[in-house]
DNA sequence: CAAACTTTTCAAAGCGCTTTGGTCGCGTAA
DNA sequence: TTACGCGACCAAAGCGCTTTGAAAAGTTTG
């Protein structure tokens, strides 16, 4: 049952139909409920290609998901960030689309998807540092949001972000007020815009507490659990091991506390471990005490703003009137849970 | 641009422009390269929603992806097999769309994805063991391949599925014949059909093994880290504790390890775990001796061959040439790592 | 050289919707 | 009574593409 049919069936014409199911107000009420009235019973729905063409708006947002050429890894972050932005999409009646590429193809992806009149704008996930999706997507004219910043903050775009130097300089201070000395960082991949403004904060909160960085203990790549492992027993079994690490994920986490109890040693005890946490539907580290301590900030709750930031960004373009981009930085928090606690240095035999 | 534009540009008519492009050999070679060099110049691209309009496919494939209503937790797997699809999809030039949407929501929006026409085709993700989904999508005549089966295999649908049965019908094998006893089970949401058929398979291994299934070592819930943990714990502390475990998803044996280590005990040495392991990239247990024992198969490449079986699906239903149905039970692989070894019965005191 | 094909190109009719620019009554003010 | 405004509806023109049916140009045949 298409628009003409049902307009048939009713004696009005497709004008009438469509602005009364349209909730035009030029349909009387009496013509607008029988219009339906008769939709429901002849179970009629726009065909949503037809409409998107003659509207030009899609109704279907990109997410451009990378994924690492090298061990085709993809983070498992994306799909509860976009579990969140789908709650809000839903809502507003858009729908996702998902494209998941490797590095090279991600500058055709959003040409294709812009220039096809495919999706009414994107959500650009995982940001490098100095990232060419930013200028590309603003000459494409395509709204966007990135989940994330790049180094460059002076030209205007929207994003959200958690405030990543500063969570890992405060997790960092929490440890070396613990008395702990050396201190491990597991980061993320190093051209990554979060990993750089972690390392940052790293920095910062060993300056704070007057310890140089060790080069020997600052390790980044994929956020895997083999990688928390293997780096981990590296440098436990090494002559000066380090008392803390601190990880940029929990599954990395978690590979690190494998290494550390294989040892026979035990977490929070023996060894400390911060780690960021995403906050997983599947990754527990909850209740009071949680496992980890953690520096924790909800993608799902992010996947939600970004969505609703977009979906902003598309009406005002829609209803032509432009809109300041929008930038929010948010706190990630400072959880105190049991895997860190004093220093206990091995290497120099202190307690 | 566009097409009209562009024949314009040439002093061609649409007709002949868009036919050298798509490949009509109904136009000289001449011409053809002719008008391929001027949409090259112009960069010119089709709409992707004009075309869809105008041939009735949308180039797009759906997957809706059933999010549990009490943690809101989305299965991390979901993600690597997106990942594999995806490799096929964009090689034939399909787009994905994305559903996240709890239970209620399901049928309808299968029924919105079919009949606004906004996909060719969909993946049923998350199979129950009697499933509604698999009549509604046939009444709807839009071609699905399930990805798992469901309990009808009467009615003719396409799906693909690892021996769930036989696989944890092995590893119970495996773990009886090092001498356990007591073996636990760490399922999936019993309403999921594999979880159905692997407790099925336990069942059988226990039988083969001359053993009586224990109800209170059997437990079924979301597969999180925590509920991993917290079983565990409970068994572990309990009179009789399992010497073994058989659990359904890795990120759930985390959990169990947590427990089993927090207790001073060794995972292979005083507690036997068994996991099935999708492979998911970011989850290592690689290596010539994984550090778990698993059951594996991995969820990418059955997202790369389900997606072959749907286009497949969706090209003989565009030549109007109706194939039977594809159904493909895949063996996984079971891999003896680091985290089995002969049975430690503490209960009984015995070594 | 005309008839009969084949090859190459085109005009126009969709696809199913929205939206512009009307028309047609009818009530109210001048 | 005429004029005007307004509410309720409609015909038709897009949106940008594909595809049908036909015409023009070129190539063989008898």
């Amino acid at each position: 049952m298409n628009l003409k049919q049902l307009a048939e069936q009713l004696g009005l014409s497709q004008t009438t139909v469509s602005r009364a199911l349209n909730g035009y107000p030029e349909v009387s009420d009496a013509t607008r409920r029988r219009v339906q009235e008769a939709a429901q019973r002849f179970n009629y729905r726009p065909n949503a290609r037809a409409r998107s063409l003659a509207t030009g708006n899609s109704m279907i947002v990109g997410h451009v998901i990378p994924v690492s050429d090298r061990h085709e890894m993809v983070n498992p972050v994306f799909m509860d960030f976009i579990a969140g932005a789908g709650e809000c999409y839903t809502r507003a009646g858009y729908d996702i689309l998902l494209s998941v590429v490797t590095d090279d193809d991600e500058a055709r992806t959003y040409r294709r998807l812009a220039k096809d009149g495919i999706v009414d704008g994107v959500i650009v996930h995982g940001p490098r540092h100095e990232d060419p999706r930013v200028p590309l997507l603003q000459s494409l004219g395509l709204p966007f949001v990135v989940h994330g910043r790049t180094l460059a903050t002076d030209p205007a775009f929207s994003w959200l972000d958690i405030d990543n130097t500063r969570s890992f300089r405060r997790a960092t201070g929490l440890l070396t007020d613990l008395g702990h000395r050396r201190i491990a960082l597991l980061n993320g991949l190093e051209w990554m815009d979060f990993a750089q403004r972690r390392r940052e904060g790293y920095l910062q909160g060993l300056a704070d507490a007057g310890l140089t960085m060790r080069p020997e203990l600052m390790h980044s790549d994929e956020m895997t659990e083999d990688f928390g492992h293997d780096v981990a027993a590296r440098l436990l079994d090494g002559s000066e091991p380090p008392t803390a690490f601190l990880v940029s994920s929990c599954i990395t986490a978690l590979g690190v506390r494998r290494a550390v109890e294989t040892r026979g040693m035990s977490v929070g005890r023996d060894v400390s471990i911060v780690t960021h946490d995403d906050d997983l539907s599947y990754l527990g580290n909850r209740g009071d005490v949680p496992s980890f301590t953690a520096t924790r900030s909800s993608v799902r709750q992010a996947g939600r703003r970004c969505a609703e930031i977009l979906l902003g960004l598309i009406a005002s373009r829609q209803e032509d009137q432009p809109t300041p981009p929008v930038q929010e930085l948010w706190e990630s928090q400072l959880l105190v849970g049991r895997s860190t606690g004093p220093a206990r240095d091995r290497a120099e035999g202190t307690t």
